[in-house]
DNA sequence: CCTGTTACTTGAGTGAATCAAGGATCATTG
DNA sequence: CAATGATCCTTGATTCACTCAAGTAACAGG
């Protein structure tokens, strides 16, 4: 499990309950991805294929290099999840659609990450519009 | 940078902004890691020893393999960050420490991580307490 | 065409994480 | 007190994420 990324002292009780929050997501969405015997990276980008689009594209939006990219895709590519296609518009882009197998996985990836909805779903739809603003603000 | 550990699609605002934070809040510790030239996790571990501890208990509070925290623990004792020594009580045991230097370099890294503190600053005193309240019943 | 740019891949290297196995020490108990 | 088992940590092997540098192929503009 990825260590958590958070400081031992805050200054607020803010600032620690954000962080406790950040560390449940983290470790829920890990947890989740492993139940599908997948890597957090894994089914981020599989996430991110519900239209198929070429590497460079994932790679911008997910912000990191392409050949991480290449590597991730590749993996999937092997488990059956993904597809590799060449792209008849320019010979050297390439893109990548999610197989029926990978649809269905994804698919269960989202039900099996069900954090962020139980913990929106314990709030009233007030508070929620509430949170919203406040993080909104919150972010800048 | 790592890949955001977060859904496209999200049934509601509220999930949506959560998945943000989220993302934003993780890369932002990263950076200001990078920013020390340390990983998260050896930012994270070095933050942790305010008081001289045993390799177990930090295994035990990052939930994480026990031979994880040997691997960093060993690369921040390389930098000069922290100190591996015998425990009189148990002489099974190390107590691993952090140097003056790594005292500093923990004290420029929870400057570096502005993240929470700014965000929760962008906040009155009346909305940090219903942040607090918001999220402590979200996380159940 | 020729040049430069774009899209992606490959290879090398670092580090996190997990698992299996082992050494050393403690703690218990027969 | 000696044997047994548990505990604390390390080592070694493996997988994967991530980055950088370099390379190939193909596009696009002059």
């Amino acid at each position: 499990m990825a260590l958590p990324n958070g400081p031992v002292t805050t200054s607020s009780e803010a600032e620690a309950v954000l962080f406790e929050l950040v560390d449940v997501y983290d470790r829920a969405y890990e947890a989740a991805a492993a139940q599908l015997s997948l890597s957090p990276a894994q089914a981020c980008v599989l996430g991110r294929l519900d239209e198929r689009r070429g590497m460079g594209a994932l790679a911008d939006e997910l912000g990191c290099d392409a050949s991480n990219i290449t590597q991730i895709v590749a993996r999937l590519e092997t488990l059956g999840l993904v597809t590799r296609e060449p792209n008849p518009q320019d010979r050297r882009a390439r893109l990548v659609a999610r197989t029926p197998r990978g649809d269905e996985i994804n698919h269960r990836f989202t039900t099996a990450f069900t954090f962020a909805r139980t913990a929106v779903g314990r709030l009233s739809p007030d508070e929620q519009d509430q949170l919203t603003a406040l993080l909104r603000k919150a972010l800048g």
